[in-house]
DNA sequence: AATAATATTTAGGCGAACCTAAAAATAAAC
DNA sequence: GTTTATTTTTAGGTTCGCCTAAATATTATT
């Protein structure tokens, strides 16, 4: 069956949605897809006769087998493009998602299959979030934020929540990105800041708020 | 402004066209865009309305300044991503048109700025078309059907003009691609078959119907 | 020049994806 | 357990890109 770029972004949306939060409501999908409530209705009838989410009027939904595995397809498609821009092309991780967001809907298989080879199917995207391989499977790593690690024990960032350019240059300025080895050597209690040891480097304090947006592979 | 990909599509056309017809129809883009005519009159109308085509009803038009620019634009989109298919991806060029076709469209103007770098900025495509610059100029070559060279004087292949598989496949078992050193011998008055020889290769005959695709430079 | 053949445009309609405003259902507060 | 507030759906409308059938303009033929 063949879906249009509009479904294949609510699709990918609802299931983003359904790994945060139990439940997946009508309004939250509206903001996630940034439409309206009314179209977020005409959407979840139309997909629901594709059999890709099961839905009930005024109920809360969830993606079908189906509807998941093409969640899976457009992340995969996404995520292998923007690994592409930014060590191919040489973008900065923050410059990509816009883009990505137009390459996922390009519909041939085989070309997304050629691409994963090409870049010598990755595992993650610049982000630290994982690809999908052809078959939908995600390889999972155990990892944590950065606020929740042991003191005093040197931990590799795997992911970045937050992905804009702001915190990207924070995270420059910083000396951190992906595979950055690092140890927390402190947490004050007042406001949750962290400090920090990277080697060859001085410590630095983290803001909580920057801290919650770290992840570490444990 | 913005330009629909429907639109970009309809304005590519019409540049093709008028590359090879002196006046151009509704008719004949109805074929070329593989639609109807009254939805060409619908397009027309809003082209018009857009400053990308001069037209009068019942009238041959033809692209606007801007017009070309725009059509220029895809094309060079359209020839880098089948470079990039082809030289990168590993894909056989009767295989990259309608991927090409959906690439094409991405509206990231810094995209294809990276894309041309990081392919060296190639002039001409897989099929030997050239690839206009980021100003739209392209690189004009001399070059003349094999049906029209000088006999026993050695040309380079440059060009091919039918870019289905079974011509790639023809191509491949006479060991013709771009690039390659031939000439033509002699030609029968008969059907118009040329007598080729490439070196180190035995001596090949090809029908007119295939010589009249294959172009050289002069 | 009149008529026949062909090309093009208009008229009216359809599906996709969106919207606003009003109605209806569910959830929260009292 | 009502009443109120919030969420969701319905109703009706818009734009885009396409369609068929009918009307009209252009071009070719006699
Ligand atoms: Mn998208
Ligand atoms: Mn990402
Ligand atoms: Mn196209
Ligand atoms: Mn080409």
């Amino acid at each position: 069956m063949k879906y249009s770029a509009s479904e294949e972004n609510y699709i990918k949306c609802i299931y983003h949605l359904q790994e945060q939060h139990e439940q997946v409501s009508a309004g939250m999908l509206a903001e996630a897809v940034q439409t309206k409530a009314a179209s977020v209705t005409d959407m979840l009838k139309k997909l629901q006769q594709k059999k890709t989410v099961n839905y009930r009027p005024y109920q809360n939904f969830t993606l079908t087998e189906t509807g998941n595995r093409i969640a899976l397809d457009v992340i995969r498609k996404h995520r292998l493009w923007e690994f592409f821009l930014v060590d191919k092309l040489g973008f900065r991780w923050d410059e990509v998602h816009d883009i990505a967001e137009e390459l996922e809907h390009i519909s041939s298989p085989v070309l997304i299959q050629r691409l994963d080879n090409y870049l010598n199917n990755p595992a993650f995207d610049p982000h630290g979030d994982p690809i999908p391989d052809n078959r939908g499977k995600i390889k999972i790593i155990r990892q944590a934020n950065l606020t929740e690690l042991n003191l005093k024990q040197t931990y590799s960032v795997s992911a970045i929540k937050d992905q804009s350019s702001q915190m990207l240059d924070l995270l420059q300025h910083y000396g951190i990105q992906l595979g950055t080895k690092l140890k927390v050597q402190r947490r004050f209690e007042f406001d949750g800041s962290l400090e920090i040891k990277i080697d060859k480097q001085p410590v630095a304090t983290l803001s909580e708020q920057v801290a919650k947006n770290i992840y570490c592979t444990l």
